[in-house]
DNA sequence: GTCAATACTCGTGTATGCACGAGTGTGCAG
DNA sequence: CTGCACACTCGTGCATACACGAGTATTGAC
């Protein structure tokens, strides 16, 4: 048999040394991140599967790993599929987000040793001179706030927040597409790390919760904008919404090489 | 082959109508809570198959969502093993816990409908009858906390804190098998369900961070003495503790019919 | 007697095969 | 034309097979 040697033909398993099943559950995500894979979208094994070229166990795995931590749900019909998120879930989210991140803020202030207060600040100094692009700020916004949850020093803390934020990019774009978001949250962010390196834990936990409220605000404009455009696209498409979406090619990301 | 029909000739597979990686969750669960997995040990696949006569694919599911929650972490030889909790790790734990619960406390009060504060009423009630038993109350007390997670309305909040409890088990005893905990648990629970009855999400956050940093206290009492009561045993049997474990029959629940 | 190299054991990662069950389409009877 | 029953499809759950690699014991040389 010629299956003791992968042979995978493509150059595109660029994977790190991890296995597999990592790598099923990287690129899942980032499916999810990118939007090939829309909320409420059916996941199934053997498709997943003949996408990334790999058998279906570590496909299960990753599934499995993504259902725990909510990124897929049951499916009404016994499968999983792409979490779906409303209004009120959003709510939800940055209710229990503002808890922990006020929570974070407080016990960095506590408990962050000089390096990390040094790594806060530059970080921030870096925020200061970035470019316009909503990604870049949506990333170092994304580290500085990792470095947060580190310098909290509990372990408990920091993979609820993790766990937690793997639910962001079934929000969709980032709240820095909001008008003015990023200069509002720079401002906040000097907050949070000013209170921190103060040692002031009422402060920062005080800081920390105004900033996630705001940035519920501008994830709500952006969410409802995001609600409204996508209906328009749909009413001016297809003016009857046709059930049977059962054809052939199916949305899943293209990966041939063809 | 006989292996078209399961047969197993044992009657313990009473299992609900999930499937056997559920079913395999909840016994490694209950090994864990019952202590015939201590903390550290390592778990091997093929171990557990053999154990609960299955095969290893619903066996390492099982594991992979217990490592996924933190019950079992990457052991030095490159497998799993059931998580180690040191002191620090308990009062991490506990001021975790001690922000969700006053949050699920605060959203409760703000968010309880009339049957839900009835349910409380009266769960707390049934709470003040209970005999002296650990056991029933602590199993009174898990159903309180969660009645009052499920009136906070929060999807979010909700699974943290179940993620975050699923820990609870790898601490040992109960905290009701401190000396009179459980009267003053009661109190404490009693001022908490009051002040969700009055809507005053203050004083309900106020009553559930103060009763999470008691039952902190209870929690190192407890394991403080366990600790010492191990280290005594220990020295007491074996003079000098051999490294090598290696030897034929292991700890695993013998769960042999034989 | 000690150190090093080799062979072996065993656990994990992955693939594949098979059975069951739910959803669906089709054909027949009314 | 409508309703029901049967067969089929397909996805999931579980079991088994195989390869790789790490750790370990054994054996040989110095």
């Amino acid at each position: 048999m010629s299956l003791d040697i992968p042979e995978r033909g493509d150059g595109d398993d660029e994977r790190g040394g991890r296995g597999r099943s990592d790598w099923a559950y990287d690129m899942l995500h980032e499916a999810i991140r990118e939007g090939t894979l829309e909320p409420g979208q059916r996941v199934m094994e053997p498709e997943v599967s003949a996408w990334l070229r790999i058998s279906r166990t570590p496909v299960r795995e990753a599934m499995r790993r993504m259902q725990a931590e909510g990124l897929l749900e049951h499916a009404p019909g016994g499968g999983l599929s792409v979490a779906l998120y409303d209004l009120r879930a959003i709510g939800e989210f940055y209710a229990t987000r503002e808890s922990l991140e006020g929570t974070a803020a407080a016990l960095a202030a506590r408990n962050a040793d000089d390096t990390e207060r040094r790594i806060l600040a530059s970080t921030l100094d870096a925020m200061r001179k970035l470019p316009d692009a909503p990604r870049a700020h949506a990333r170092e916004n994304q580290a500085l706030h990792e470095q947060i949850y580190q310098a909290a020093h509990n372990r408990f803390l920091l993979k609820s927040l993790r766990t937690l934020l793997n639910f962001v990019p079934l929000l969709g774009r980032t709240t820095y597409h909001a008008p003015g978001r990023a200069e509002v949250a720079l401002r906040e962010h000097e907050a949070i790390v000013a209170a921190i390196q103060a040692r002031d834990p009422a402060e920062a936990e005080a800081a920390a919760r105004l900033h996630i409220r705001h940035a519920y605000e501008s994830r709500v404009h952006v969410v409802t904008e995001d609600i409204r455009a996508a209906a328009e696209r749909r009413s001016a498409r297809r003016p009857s919404p046709g059930p049977g979406e059962r054809g052939s090619a199916r949305r899943p990301p293209a990966k041939d090489g063809s």
